[in-house]
DNA sequence: AATGAATGAGATTTCATTCAT
DNA sequence: GATGAATGAAATCTCATTCAT
């Protein structure tokens, strides 16, 4: 029994049908990564969707491709609410800053090998980090200057050191359940804070 | 008991010969573990080496011993200087644990990858993790706790998430030529002194 | 659930193809286990059938497999025909047996180190062995108890006992075209009739 | 130290040297041998006497050379005692036969692989075979010569198809705990006697 | 004679990716 | 559009055997 002609696109499948099988490609490719990574045997979605492989490499024709579709969502979470934030404007930016800092942290925690794969230089991985700092990297700038301007951080770090520095912190905390990621990073926001103007810099990059 | 040697070297290939050999993987191995990271495949060092791949395989029977080895005397460096420092004593502790963390940072950004091995939860390379936790976490130890003796920073800080933060954020410094690992463990540094006492932390681990 | 197939064989390779795949992967296997023995390397039996080595692995993972494929047929005849037997029940049942066992044995016979494999303890070999004893051995033992109630053999032998020993009985007959398998298991089998009451028996297993 | 020149010969090793270090190399051949089977690799024959590998090559350029070695003495044993036999000319040539086959067999079984090596198709293992053959092969065509004269058994068996079965039905003792070997060549043993003259030979090898 | 370091062919196994149906 | 069988490059690791010293 095929499925009924709700469209009249003479495809044999019709729209509602793709988006299905492309929401049941990103359900299990998320609960794979989370089980086995982001470097999971492509199979292993295939089986866990239900789907073949060659419909993952359809819809998605990088490994990239859909890590970032898996994570759309939460980037788009992340990406978006400082604006809507329904806390006023009274909230300190310094203070917005380390909380949006930690959320993203958060967020690369609790995704297996996901600040990992970040760096990893197959290229297709690419792709995944200019998505990263496509859509994140002008919400951390504007945070991080905004706390500048209200004199409470340094005004001479930029953002793009600032979100690889917190990914890189994230990196470890499976392997190493002892690894305190965030108190590390508050260590960082702490180093931020406009405090000791003599502060002496590290020659080189 | 066979008759025994009864020259220093009648026998087989003789020292001098085995130790060149050695030299030979070690210097072989380096130069491809900077070409393509410490993952590069056996057989590529056996070719740059000029040796076979059994002979690899006879010297280091896992990878991480070959690491380990090649990056040896530089970890050896790292786990002695601070205790022959010809600088007085008089160097304030603070900066003594700087310019110590500052030197392991140079050594994990020149040797590509090293920083991600240390991650890699493959069987062999807990050998590896495991050889830089026992030679450098004593010595970053001393000179922490020295720090925080001078009250210099903060007591509540763990060697070992230090040495895992500083070796995280030099991870990406070569895909990412622009990232400014030193700022950002200048960054994490700053964050350690002590200036604030009603810091917030963050809660979770 | 994504759509299912509507037609017994829209997707993918259709199953007369993969069928037929299979069984030139079995008919080159059969091919190679007779020129080098079923240790032959994976990769000669994928030359042999012009497939790929994933193909075979991907329809027998363990070497095993593949050779318990290869000799099913023969082994379901031999598992069976004693049942179908056209032959009527006036067969006197050592006959039967002795009929038994020689076709066993020329099953053996013609495959080139099957009876040797049977003995492989390697991992995956057990396998080969448990599908011998499991398939063949009920059959064995139906033909020797009735042989043995039938006052023609002596009922103190095991049929598994029997069953290794006809293996054994044709090990080499390649090796040394000389040697008389068949005559030597003729030999066996009359020495297993009760003539001798009085036979004396060798301590020890 | 030099070992005392005992040989005037002009080599720096005497000859009581060289037969020390074979006679090391036949003990630790032997105990590998029992511990992992006549495969074992010859690093660890080589491990075991102290001696070097290249050592083994120069006294047993093959394997088979070294396994002949070993058992050279049991196989002279098996070869020589009928004749030296204390026991008097009374003894039933029958009873001469299978008690020797039952020698023949335990030394086989007590060996880790020994009668399987007879069957190896490694060049080199020829000579294994050749050897046992043509040490052993007239002792047992002696007894079933003289056990056929005095009538006891059937006159139309080969000495050699006898051998080579023994030698089969050793096979699998280790393997398969439970098989017993001993009863199976009993089993052998009285089918060669002359008890039913009218026995049906079954056709072909 | 003795040594044992070196060699390197060979066997296994995994998976990303393609493409015939 | 969907399928998943097929592909085969790659990577690892093991020993039998040689040969420079």
């Amino acid at each position: 029994m095929p499925t009924p002609p709700t469209d009249p696109s003479p495809a044999g499948r019709n729209r509602a049908d793709v988006r299905r099988n492309e929401q049941a490609l990103l359900d299990a490719a998320a609960a794979v990564f989370v089980r086995a990574g982001v470097h999971a045997p492509v199979r292993q979605i295939a089986a866990e969707s239900g789907l073949g492989m060659g419909t993952i490499y359809r819809h998605f024709p990088t490994r990239a491709d859909l890590v970032v579709a898996v994570f759309k969502h939460q980037v788009d979470a992340l990406a978006t609410t400082p604006r809507d934030a329904t806390a006023p404007a009274t909230d300190p930016p310094y203070q917005a800053l380390r909380t949006w800092v930690h959320r993203f942290a958060d967020f690369l925690v609790t995704k297996h090998g996901l600040a990992e794969a970040m760096h990893s230089d197959q290229a297709g991985f690419e792709n995944l980090h200019n998505e990263f700092v496509e859509r994140l990297l002008p919400v951390l700038d504007r945070l991080l200057t905004a706390s500048a301007a209200a004199g409470s951080t340094r005004p001479d770090v930029r953002a793009y050191d600032l979100m690889l520095a917190i990914g890189n912190l994230c990196i470890g905390v499976e392997a190493f359940p002892d690894y305190r990621a965030h108190q590390m990073i508050d260590l960082l926001l702490a180093g931020l804070t406009r405090t000791d103007p003599a502060t002496q810099e590290h020659e080189g990059n």
